[in-house]
DNA sequence: GTCTATAGGTGGATAGAC
DNA sequence: GTCTATCCACCTATAGAC
């Protein structure tokens, strides 16, 4: 860092507005003068900085998954670790992995409810150059959580699981983004707590909290769900959807090994 | 329609490739040029039928949200109908919301795959005009919806209902909006059926089936999971998220009212 | 590291002839 | 209803002085 002034300080002042703006904006509907504009930087720092916009935007996203699946990793180690070679319980698991991120949304120094929603926004962006980031970011963290969830349900086929896994992961994304339907519909919901834009109070904190506690239990839910029929028969589209499934047996799913 | 050539064809063109482009890119990385361009119609054309890209964008929707939030409307009519006064099994219900949308994969006439995809994408824009455009569109239907999920499931809280709705809505529309970094990190999941973009083959509506085969069970799974222990004690943040919960007494969700 | 100035391009929208 | 031509606001990125 040669010459001048701040230089720390402007490129962490570039990032966390970019964080926020990107969040409320969307990455195309966020214009590097909005971001210099608000961060009361130079148009050219931001270049100078980060080289482009793309590169900008993965530099927000770095910062702040690099440390969160660190984390991830390290709390699956300690499990792992604990369990001395039995397998974990679900529960475990998913509270590594999603309790690990929910609590960023109580961690303001960790971009607080301003990245949760941000990281849910973006993770259903179409764009490329996005795509190949996250897989790049996620690739090993999803290995290892994928293999304890196959490890932990051995009775469940591995495809089903990957399926749940997407699931849970837009569940929780979806939530945390909080831009669905029922905000504005109802009054009831995630909008009571915390403001639409980017209000960052002692009511997002609170948020996350609050957030864990109603989805965990969805989530657990949703993965220990009886298995599908897999009727690959009739045109019709099958019109029972019922719990009807097979229903895996206690000791693997409902007894113990929750 | 007063002048010249084709005005209905023209119209339904520009629709059926804004809906395209907009899935593949975004809303606001189509510019009105690539949609013109694919359409091969003047540019001059999408303003003088739509009035502008804010007006394109509610119109791709709009055709295919009414169709699809009367069919809900009516699937529910005549579930109670059949009931005659009794309250719906959740999973009834589910299979009317989520199902109706999910048949609709299978329909090219109605959109296929490429209008699910796009609904799950924008679904999660942050745009002011999108989401205030949703709300009036789904405002009826959700009402109607949970009211008769509260009916169903007299015994749970109606706010845990309400974010019960958000994680399903969140499951479904991830999962249909096929842009998750499982599908790139592992090539097990939804990746293996349909091709990345915007492939129309036989292939999506297999991957429309299984999907609602798939996403049923969980979904119903976490609809009917214990409820949480709402402890707002301890800073700790609680490490218990285990089925630990309060256990819904039998008749309401695990025999009869499933 | 910061700044000004500007290149070089693309965006949505419209006027007006046919 | 369709088309050409055009306006002009705005964008990202960079060159080059300090």
């Amino acid at each position: 860092m040669p010459d001048q002034k701040s230089g720390q300080d402007t490129r962490e002042r570039i990032l966390d507005i970019a964080e926020r703006l990107f969040m409320e904006n969307g990455y195309e509907a966020t214009s590097m003068r909005m971001i210099t504009g608000a961060a009361e930087v130079n148009l050219a720092a931001v270049n100078y900085h980060f080289g482009s916009k793309e590169a900008l935007l993965r530099e927000v996203f770095r910062r702040r998954l690099s440390w969160l699946n660190g984390e991830r990793l390290v709390a699956l180690d300690k499990l792992e670790a604990q369990a001395g070679g039995a397998a974990l319980k679900p529960s475990q698991i998913l509270e590594a992995f999603f309790g690990t991120l929910l609590r960023m949304g109580e961690d303001e120094s960790l971009g607080g409810m301003t990245f949760l929603r941000l990281l849910g926004r973006t993770l259903t962006e179409p764009a490329e150059f996005i795509r190949t980031f996250f897989a790049g970011e996620y690739a090993q963290v999803i290995d290892r959580y994928k293999l304890a969830l196959f490890r932990a349900l051995p009775d469940v086929p591995k495809a089903e699981i990957v399926w749940r896994l997407h699931f849970m992961l837009g569940a929780m994304s979806y939530a945390i983004a909080g831009t669905d339907v029922l905000q504005v519909v109802t009054g009831c919901g995630l909008g009571d707590l915390a403001g639409e834009g980017g209000s960052d109070g002692a009511g997002d904190t609170a948020l996350a909290r609050r957030l864990a506690q109603r989805l965990m239990p969805f989530l657990l839910g949703g993965l220990r769900a009886p298995l599908p029929q897999l009727l690959d028969v009739a045109h019709k589209p099958a019109v029972t959807h019922d719990g009807a499934g097979v229903q895996i047996h206690d000791s693997g799913i409902n007894a113990q090994n929750q």
